[in-house]
Order: structure tokens, then C-alpha cells, then sequence
RNA sequence: GCUGGUGUGGCUCAAUGGCAGAGCAGCUCAUUCGUAAUGAGCAGGUUGUCAGUUCGAUUCUGACCACCAGCUCCA
């Protein structure tokens, strides 16, 4: 007999007991929801016959390891209906994800929707089948044997690494499926009674673009008809927020085919939102120090031999002339800031009583960004952002460092993008030598910098090695959108490489000439992307501050219209930005219509409103507040605008 | 850049190897209306672009362009 710990208390069981006997032996709500188990801390399949006392603890789908799992068995069964139905299909690698599973396939013909349908049908037999789900192994030898006399290649190259560990091989079997595979997997296919195949793209074998591009199938796996529904249900509410359709839907932004990729058409009122965001970054860096900064957007290609984007960024900048005659003159589009503002640094000799010199520029700037990477207006050629460079001593670092995290959370807090933002540590591959500047010195003092002042203010980060500038390491904000993918929103990162190549030096007190550190920011980041995200995140419907349009007029009848006028004269001139519907419609069709394009307030004016001063005010998402004066309304008009409220 | 999909009035979508159609939006007229769609009429298209096949192409073929999903790359 052993001694099992389950949750509450201690069970005696005959040795060589299954963990799946025991939740069966619990009950049978117990036995049917149980993904796999942890025993002794160590997650393990249900079917690990126990020998010894130990601890176990069950895992459902509601746990994370445990929907893990569940979903890494429904990609075996994708993998096994695919070799059903395309016995000449290679299997690669199907891992879980966030939400859903994928499986690599490499096969002749990528699958049309009509093969996922197909494959759908076959992996709903094989869960009918209800296979158990068994582990053995095999030696590297055996294993490799098995997969070459296959034809299975990428299992081949998989199991050789692992080869020289010395470890047998571990295998799963299903049916007449084997499957290289670490496990742990639930016990048997029928529990996988919600999925969905949801797309086939192409994907690189191991992510790198130098090998063969597999067909990528994602899918999704619930234990529930219920919560698959409720899934694909969130999907489409994603579509609904989606900035691409919504903005363009909204008259945000379009895209012409004759202007190009990447190069987005700011419409009114986008333009609008993005002035208002400009102004407001530019008036309250003002306060924080900050000197405005306007350099050209373009250079000779000298500047950017002096910055290393020559040597390190070549590809993607927009340039003018041929890059390789040295006889004429070659112009570059700039696709960073840097270099251009560090020349107001050196417009004169500094002294240490100058720094912190904090930077500051609405900048617009040009990348040569591959064609397939664009974006609506997350991804785009020219973009401009809210551009900053800090030149300061050494000794101001971390207060520095700490004041560009502070304004950014400020900003995004403000415009209410922070909570679906996370950190990254963004630091080098020292193994990557082609992309970074500097000796591993240098960025270990830099990095280590870095480390030291995150962790002096308890910043929750990640680390994304590789992910670093090719001049220092960053400080990443990453905003996680409806499809759940992240992009960089904001980055502060630390310099201490090209103040000493553009020779940007100071007279330190005792009258030696020092190197400045360096921190390039930005505070809300490319403002096209904070739009996007803007327009996601509050489904089109901005906060009253930012909105294009604050106040839309609703006279009931033509005869209304004066009044309206009136109205609307008096609150442009508080600044606030309203307009009058003069369409001879009916007040229901005007309403709606004020309602699609998400204006903040309608203010209908009929003849009791007309006569008394008036107006009947209908709050976006509050409905119907009533009658009021005009001069109640502008003080709550102007206490939304003051206090930058979001509803 | 790579894989796949898509491309018909401003938008949503029909149709066809032989005169391209509807709803919404727009304009005009009538209606002057109280919190999410009043009625009638009018106008709007070289079917993404350019080639090819054909008596005839929007439809079939090819190239290019743009858009979408994903990979790779990045604010």
C-alpha cells in the first residue's frame, strides 16, 4: 500500500495505482474533468502507475498546465486525421498556445478551408474512436531508425538533438498514430469534445525564413460545446474592434492604392485626434523640461555613416541616389531621430550644469519595411512619433530613467491604454554579431544598468533577448490588442555608444571633458499605432476629450436650426468641437446616425428648448439625460475636456 | 520578402463567356416630425491595373498593384 496526499487529506491505495483511478475513485465529475496531474510538483500523464507515497494534485482544463495539455492532445488528433486523410504529409511540430494549438505540416497542396472541413470531420471520428492516449519510448537509435525508414525528416532532425543527451526517446501512441512527443497528454481522445479548425497559413520550419515554409493549421480545443461558442464568439466581437475595419468604417483613416503600402491617408478625423494627442504630449513635456526640437527628415548618407544605420540599418531606410557612388551626393529618408537631434547638442561646447538636456520632437520618420508587414495603422512606412533624446551625466541615470517611465505611464494612463500594457527587457544576442554596435562590455554596463534601475522601481518585466537596438537595450512597453498580439507602444532605451561617435562630450565640473549617457524615448509612442489602439480599445467610441466630434446638434424640425447654430457658435468658441445635423429628417434618423459615428453628445433642440434656452441632452452609452440649460451643459462639457474622463 | 485568400458604385453584397443588379449612404422633391432608420424620384460602374485567349472577357489565363490572415522582420 502507499500513502497518496491528495488536496485535503491522506488515501492508502495497492502500489502501481493510476492518478486516473484515484480521481475515478473521487467521483466522476472529478474523473470526466481532469486534464493531468501534478505528482510531487512534477506534471504527469493520469496514467503513471504510483509506487511510492507521494502528493498529487489534479489538473483541469481550468488550470493553465492543464488546458496546456488538453490542447496539445487535440493537436495530435489534428496531426493523426491529417495523416489519415494525406498519408504523404511530414509532421513537424504541434505545441499548444494562448488560445488554441497549432500543427506544421508539410505537405504538397497547402489545405483549402474545404481539407480543414475535412480534417475537422476525420479528428471528430477520432475522438468518437475514444483512443487511449499511451507513452512509451524508444532509444535515439530506434527512434531515429523509425522516423527515417518514415520519411518523416523534421522528426528526424528533431530526435537527433535530443540524441546525444544520453535519455530514451518519449513517444505517444493513439491508435495506429505514433507521435514524437514529451507529454504529458490527457488519457484518451474522447475528452476532446469542442474544436475548431480556424485557419491554414504558411509558417518556416524552426521560424527561420532560410528553411521551407510548412502549412501552419491554428485551431482551438474547449471541453465545452459552450465555452468553443462562447470563444469564436469573442472573435468576432475582436472583428467588431478591429481599428482596420473600424477606422476606416469611421473615416479614421484610408489607404489609396496609388499613394502605396504602409502609407496610410489621414482623414480628418484622425488627423484631428492625432493633433489633439500631439499638442497635449508637446505642452505637458513642456512643463517637464523639455526644449522642442524640428530637425529634417532627411540626410546625407554621412550622418548615418557616423550613427552606424548605414552599416546596420541600410535596408530599411528610403534612400535617394545610388547608395554606392561615391562621386555624387546620396540623400537618406530618416528612419530614426537620433542623429539629427543629437546635432543640437552639439550646436555649441556643453557644460555639466546643462544636463540633463532633455530632447524633445513630434518626428516623422520613414522605414522601408517589408511589403507583407504592413498594417492598417499599426504597421507602416511613415509614421511620427513623439521623439525624445535625454543627454545626461552618468550620475543621472536612474532619475532620469525613472522620469521617462513616469511620463509614459502617465500618458497611457491617461489616454487608457496602460492596463493592457506589459514590460520587456530588451536586451542583446551577443551571438547575433551582425546586428549590434559595440563590445559585450559595453552592453553588459549598459544592460546591467538597465537591470539595476528596473528593479530599483519594481517594474514586472520580461526579457526578450535579440530584441534589443542595435546601440543599446530597451525598456519595452508592449500593448496586447483583441487578437491577443502584442506590439511595442512605447520604448526608453540606454545609450552609451554614440555620444562617443558623434563626439558629444561635456566639461565636467573638474574641467575634463566627459561622455554623456544617452536615453532615447518616446512618451505615447508612434501616434498612428496609439490611434489604432485607441480605436480598438474603446471600439471607435474615443473618450469625449479626443473625440473628432464632441457635440452634435439635433434640431427636431428645420425651424430648429437657428437655434442649434446658436448653440453650436457658443460652445466652438469654449473650444469645444460641435456641429449641426441640418439633414430634414426625423429626429430617430438623426439620433442613430449621431449614434453609429459614436459622437460623445447629442443635443436635441425643439420648440420648448428653443423658447427656454435650453437643450435636451442624450449622452453616448448614458441615453437620455434630460432637459437642460446650455450653460449646465458646457460646464460638464468642459469638465469631461478638463479632466480628460473616459466613458 | 515568403505561404494562402480576396478585389463588382462611398459601404454591404448579388449576377453572368453575350445590355452589370439590389439595399444602405448621396442628391432632388414632398413631409417638419421629440430620443436608433418617413416616402417618392434621380444620379452613381472602363467589375483593382495591364497584357493574353476569344467573334465577344467583368467572368478564362498570366503579370503587376492593393487589401486580409499568418510566417519572418520591427515603433
Amino acid at each position: 500500500m502507499i500513502k497518496v496526499k491528495l488536496r485535503d487529506d491522506y488515501r492508502e491505495f495497492e502500489a502501481g495505482i493510476t492518478p486516473d483511478e484515484i480521481a475515478k475513485s473521487i467521483g466522476a465529475g472529478l474523473y470526466k474533468a481532469v486534464c493531468v496531474c501534478r505528482v510531487n510538483g512534477e506534471v504527469k500523464d493520469l496514467r503513471t502507475p504510483l509506487n511510492e507515497n507521494c502528493e498529487v494534485e489534479f489538473l483541469t482544463f481550468d488550470d493553465e498546465e492543464g488546458k496546456r495539455v488538453f490542447r496539445h492532445s487535440a493537436s495530435h488528433i489534428l496531426a493523426q486525421a491529417v495523416k489519415r486523410l494525406y498519408p504523404e504529409a511530414k509532421l513537424a511540430i504541434g505545441p499548444a498556445i494562448d488560445n488554441g494549438f497549432y500543427y506544421d505540416f508539410d505537405v504538397e497542396k497547402p489545405f483549402s478551408s474545404e481539407d480543414l472541413l475535412k480534417i475537422e470531420a476525420e479528428m471528430k471520428k477520432i475522438v468518437k474512436e475514444d483512443l487511449p492516449i499511451e507513452h512509451f519510448e524508444m532509444t535515439p537509435e530506434e527512434a531515429i531508425a523509425y522516423y527515417k525508414e518514415k520519411g518523416e525528416i523534421y522528426k528526424v532532425e528533431l530526435v537527433e538533438e535530443h540524441a546525444d543527451k544520453g535519455e530514451p526517446i518519449s513517444f505517444y501512441k493513439q491508435g495506429e498514430f505514433t507521435e514524437l512527443c514529451a507529454g504529458p497528454h490527457i488519457p484518451s481522445t474522447g475528452r476532446v469534445k469542442a474544436f475548431k479548425l480556424l485557419s491554414c497559413t504558411g509558417a518556416y520550419w524552426r521560424g527561420s525564413e532560410k528553411n521551407k515554409m510548412l502549412q501552419r493549421v491554428y485551431a482551438t480545443a474547449f471541453t465545452k460545446a459552450a465555452d468553443l461558442e462562447a470563444y469564436v464568439e469573442e472573435l468576432e466581437e475582436a472583428k467588431r474592434r478591429d481599428h482596420n475595419k473600424l477606422g476606416r468604417e469611421l473615416e479614421y483613416f484610408t489607404t489609396v492604392d496609388v499613394i502605396g503600402q504602409g502609407l496610410p491617408v489621414l482623414l480628418p478625423k484622425g488627423a484631428r485626434v492625432v493633433q489633439l494627442l500631439q499638442r497635449w504630449v508637446e505642452d505637458v513635456e513642456q512643463k517637464r523640461g523639455y526644449l522642442l526640437t524640428k530637425t529634417p527628415l532627411m540626410a546625407k548618407r554621412d550622418l548615418y555613416r557616423i550613427s552606424g544605420h548605414w552599416d546596420h540599418y541600410r535596408d530599411g531606410m528610403f534612400i535617394m541616389g545610388d547608395p554606392d557612388d561615391e562621386e555624387n551626393e546620396c540623400f537618406a529618408m530618416r528612419p530614426m531621430t537620433c542623429p539629427f537631434q543629437y546635432q543640437v547638442y552639439l550646436n555649441k561646447p556643453r557644460s555639466y550644469r546643462e544636463l540633463p538636456m532633455r530632447l524633445g520632437e513630434t518626428s516623422t520618420l520613414f522605414r522601408n519595411e517589408d511589403s507583407g508587414e504592413m498594417h492598417g495603422l499599426i504597421r507602416v512606412r511613415q509614421f511620427t512619433i513623439s521623439e525624445g533624446h535625454l543627454v545626461l551625466r552618468p550620475d543621472q541615470l536612474e532619475e532620469e530613467f525613472k522620469g521617462c517611465l513616469e511620463l509614459c505611464k502617465y500618458f497611457l494612463g491617461i489616454v487608457g491604454l496602460l492596463p493592457k500594457c506589459t514590460f520587456r527587457f530588451s536586451q542583446w544576442d551577443p551571438n547575433n554579431t551582425e546586428k549590434y554596435e559595440g563590445t559585450a562590455e559595453q552592453w553588459d554596463k549598459a544592460q546591467a544598468a538597465m537591470a539595476k534601475i528596473l528593479a530599483d522601481l519594481e517594474v514586472d518585466y520580461e526579457i526578450g533577448i535579440d530584441e534589443a537596438a542595435f546601440y543599446g537595450p530597451k525598456l519595452d512597453i508592449q500593448y496586447h490588442n483583441v487578437y491577443g498580439k502584442e506590439d511595442t507602444i512605447v520604448t526608453i532605451q540606454i545609450d552609451m555608444l554614440l555620444a562617443e561617435k558623434f563626439g558629444m562630450y561635456y566639461t565636467d565640473a573638474d574641467g575634463e571633458k566627459k561622455l554623456p549617457y544617452i536615453i532615447h524615448r518616446t512618451s505615447l509612442g508612434c501616434y498612428e499605432r496609439t490611434l489604432a489602439y485607441l480605436i480598438e480599445t474603446y471600439a471607435g467610441a474615443l473618450p469625449m476629450w479626443m473625440s473628432p466630434t464632441q457635440v452634435r446638434m439635433l434640431p427636431i424640425a428645420d425651424r430648429h436650426q437657428e437655434a442649434c447654430q446658436k448653440v453650436a457658435d457658443q460652445l466652438d468658441a469654449l473650444g469645444i468641437r460641435a456641429e449641426v445635423d441640418t439633414r430634414s429628417e426625423k429626429l430617430g434618423y438623426k439620433l442613430r446616425d449621431a449614434q453609429l459615428q459614436k459622437i460623445p453628445y447629442m443635443l436635441v433642440v425643439g420648440d420648448q428648448e428653443a423658447a427656454d434656452g435650453t437643450v435636451s441632452v442624450r449622452k453616448r452609452g448614458f441615453g437620455d439625460l434630460g432637459v437642460m440649460n446650455v450653460d449646465d451643459f458646457i460646464k460638464i462639457a468642459l469638465e469631461d475636456v478638463a479632466t480628460k474622463a473616459a466613458w
